[in-house]
DNA sequence: TATACTTACTTGCACTTGCAACTATTGCAC
DNA sequence: GTGCAATAGTTGCAAGTGCAAGTAAGTATA
């Protein structure tokens, strides 16, 4: 096997992981805009929504984003009267989110929009594509992430 | 094969191509950093690179972002002397883009890095698996286009 | 206890991007 | 040819995000 071959195989997996990626932010977007949510928004309530009163930082280091891009996207969230902050009994530092009955209602419904979409869009594989591809991507992730961590 | 198992493979899918989109754009930000490029300004040069003369919207439609992006991103890379606008002959409303020297010598020193680390990264795989997962990417991909166009 | 270090969050600033409105030019229909 | 729609590109504006610095509170060390 030619070294050549090899190099554009990487690179053509590359482009099509980002060619799909673009492609499925786009559409998450549309079916998330019947919500005014943003996808970074979305992910903020399902994560309350998974588990209340979490705090800010541990979110932002789960959605791999700087503090003060959740900082301020809590602040929209809290603002329109989705999420309401509430101080830590045992950290006077941290904050603790919790959904409010707005915020739990319309997560629940963009996940069922979002659920459906996801569902629709990655259907257009069979089932068997489908076990052989969430194989080979959780194993790249895995090495890919350890690869961050060594070399971070 | 209960319906809830494969809606999970779905959403599971979703997930690792969402992560690992993530992963491989932090690496190719610090990696592109050395030139003081960012991915879509790599992605320019890359363009003009392969064939030159190329005007602002067919870029933007190729990398999907809208003309003023496009307008923007070439006023820095001209600023920065790597590229250079020039009057389309045939219609006076369109600018050609020529990469300088300076341009070409970049986009070939900022491809040898980008194409190391991509290899590097995606080499985490085995070859064989590599040949499956472009496979199925490709499918996936092909699908994700035409289902694009038809609910767009 | 005092001092220094870390952590949780916020704020100021700069940068990039999308959207909408605008100009100039082209092309099509009549 | 005249008028009208489409196209190429630019600009103003608003929104979201990262980085760096700042504040307040917790933790460890002497």
């Amino acid at each position: 096997m030619a070294p050549l071959s090899l190099a554009s195989l990487a690179l053509q997996q590359h482009r099509l992981i980002h060619d799909i990626y673009v492609l499925l932010d786009d559409g998450d977007r549309r079916v998330l805009a019947i919500t005014r949510l943003t996808p970074l928004e979305f992910a903020v309530l399902q994560r309350l929504d998974l588990e209340e009163g979490r705090r800010l930082t541990d979110i932002g280091a789960e959605l791999l984003c700087v503090k003060s891009t959740i900082t301020r996207l809590v602040d929209r969230l809290e603002a329109s009267g989705l999420v309401q902050r509430t101080p830590d009994p045992d950290d006077r530092r941290a904050q603790r989110l919790l959904l409010t009955s707005e915020g739990y209602a319309l997560c629940t419904k963009a996940s069922a929009l979002h659920n459906a979409a996801v569902e629709r869009r990655m259907g257009l594989l069979e089932p068997t594509e489908q076990e052989i591809l969430a194989l080979l991507l959780e194993k790249l992730r895995t090495n890919l992430h350890r690869d961050l961590s060594d070399n971070a």
